[in-house]
DNA sequence: CGTGGCTTTGTAAGCGCTTTCAATGGTGAA
DNA sequence: TTCACCATTGAAAGCGCTTACAAAGCCACG
């Protein structure tokens, strides 16, 4: 039972086979040529020895860890497990492992993204404080982020996205909105009060500042309160995404304000709830998955060497229109929203297939 | 810029602090004792060199990984994400890293847990078909998964719970139940129809045969028009899971059936969306969060030697009542639910904190 | 039969760390 | 001043692979 760990090694197999280890190698990379007879004894010698190789000690010969790492500042919500998912699907396409840090989860002071630098070839990263990975001197792709020299970074729309949204709003007629989140939280959160604020230009209107909240539910909450005491006045909510979204309409639902007609109210993301709830939200859809799945694709390509020169990739969004904004529909169970697509600005130079 | 991948290494350290490289490697370990004027010298090197070690050599050196594996069928859903963050964070709290593969994606036969087999210290592991895992001769931690002889088991309570909700809807007067999901999918949707069978048993009705329907949204709206069209007769449906059940609910309301007077729904799960849906979604809440835990937890000591011999760990699920289940309540934004904790016949051996 | 030129296989030198064991130097007691 | 004894540091042997490079077969050919 106290077998120490890794009792069978390329020794043993090579042993087992009558070969040396540089073939049992060869016939396990499938490098270069072996004679089918001896191919064939390494191979039963594997299975009987149900021979595992020591990913460490390869990694370490061939200087490469066939590893990306994906650092996330949470795992909250639809949007990262998407991304997540994306991001793990084409890595496993390019034959690379998946590391993943949960930043906020780091009681030990970056630690973890130290420690993760350590196991893989280069790390895609979201959040605040890309230092903190830059110092890895890894190759790096960050998501959703602010353009840095050099870099390569993965966004979406969001400027033309959150105009476009605002100005939809406005044409309903509203003219006191409010834009709920914090620019200051998130790169792609600033881009969408951008939006929110050069909406209001093109009608030389003048945006309110925004309604500071994180995104949680709570804070949602939080809001509608305010907007039912009274403390702020407002006939249409710009939310930074949708969960917050969805917590204010649904405490204003529950104080009785209606909305849309009251106070309309849209939201960002599409998470699955936006389509199961009345009124149906209206809010923007990104393409996650595409993002992760292209983070993975970049850090590769970077990996490898095979890389030009950095770019900034920026897929596109689209309007979704349900009803909470003041569109009237009929009633049905998943209503079929109208899609306004967005175009990019600088076009995504690599589309999901 | 074409430099060698990682082209500064321990050596280099070593030179520019003038000590050996042992010295730094202790310093960097923390492990035995070295004077604090040297140990400066060595960090030194290593913030002007930007060292980050190897993380390869290391696990050769010293034989372990440091790192955790995790296979889970898919990410769709809430259910995965929470389970993986349970997991990361749990991971993280033990110095240990995190390798995710996700099976579905698997276009290359397997390749990719083989793969992983060979990072990791151990692997946990959620979805069909254990022996692939096995195979790898890797310490071993199964979700959600049937007893197997001499194997760590980490599950949910799942029988009492759906005996009670089933039992919840027999007391309504319901009379024509339907158990939607299939359970030769997944061992936990067998045992949630063997608590709705149970829950007949104990009033001596005969239960139906189950309505079989994988989890997808889509699956849901199939199974409402069959009910729609009188196809299928019912007057509660015990479902899967919550996506199917809202699924079906929607799709129902939508069609003019009343929810729950015509027909009442229960889920499984809990997910975001089941607060928001009017009527409320009763569903069984179950803590995923705590099942990726406790699975990070016991593969640690699995791996570390610390571990008594192999445990099944049920950790215990509620009720949570809303009004898809006939109960009426004053209407809120977001009513507190009433929960039924279902108490677990062997009880959990770990506690969340 | 001896040779040259392939193809297949083996030898051995790392890859960058950890860790045991030995060497070194400083300290206090005698 | 000398010596024993620690505390600190260094030397070196792996960890289990990959991969030049060399050796050994094998064949056809002269």
């Amino acid at each position: 039972m106290s077998e120490r760990p890794h009792a069978v090694t390329i020794y043993a197999v090579a042993e087992r086979a009558r070969v040396s280890i540089a073939t049992v190698s060869r016939v396990l990379k499938g490098s270069s040529v072996v004679t089918e007879s001896t191919r064939q004894k390494v191979l039963d010698a594997v299975q009987e020895l149900e021979y595992t190789p020591s990913g460490a000690a390869r990694s370490l010969a061939e200087r490469r860890h066939h590893t990306l790492g994906l650092v996330l500042p949470e795992l909250g919500g639809p949007y990262y497990a998407e991304l997540l998912a994306g991001f793990e699907t084409k890595a496993a396409e390019l034959r690379q492992g998946v590391m993943l840090v949960i930043a906020k989860a780091e009681g030990h002071g970056g630690d973890a993204i130290r420690a993760l630098a350590t196991r893989v070839d280069g790390i895609a990263f979201l959040g605040r404080d890309v230092e903190r990975v830059r110092r890895s001197g890894k190759k790096l792709v960050l998501i959703a982020a602010d353009s840095l020299p050099g870099v390569e970074v993965i966004s979406t729309e969001n400027i033309a996205g959150a105009r476009r949204l605002t100005e939809h709003l406005l044409a309903h007629g509203r003219t006191r909105l409010l834009f709920v989140g914090d620019p200051d939280a998130a790169h792609d959160v600033r881009e969408r009060y951008e939006g929110f604020v050069l909406a209001h230009h093109d009608r030389g209107l003048e945006p309110a500042q925004p309604v500071l909240a994180p995104f949680r539910e709570s804070d949602g909450q939080a809001v509608a309160e305010r907007l039912i005491a009274g403390d702020l006045e407002a006939d249409a909510l710009v939310c930074g995404n949708d969960e917050l979204a969805l917590a204010i309409m649904a405490r204003l639902l529950g104080a009785g304000v209606d909305v849309p007609r009251d106070i309309a109210v849209v939201g960002w993301d599409d998470v699955m709830t936006a389509r199961y709830v009345r009124p149906g939200l209206t809010t923007v859809r990104q393409p996650v998955r595409d993002v992760g799945a292209l983070a993975a694709d970049r850090l590769f390509h970077l990996v490898t060497g095979s890389a030009k020169a950095p770019e900034r990739h920026v897929l596109p969004t689209e309007v979704v229109i349900r009803g909470s904004c003041g569109c009237t529909r009929t009633p049905s169970a998943d209503p079929e929203p109208d899609l306004y697509p967005i175009p990019t600005p600088h076009p995504s130079k690599v589309r999901s297939r």
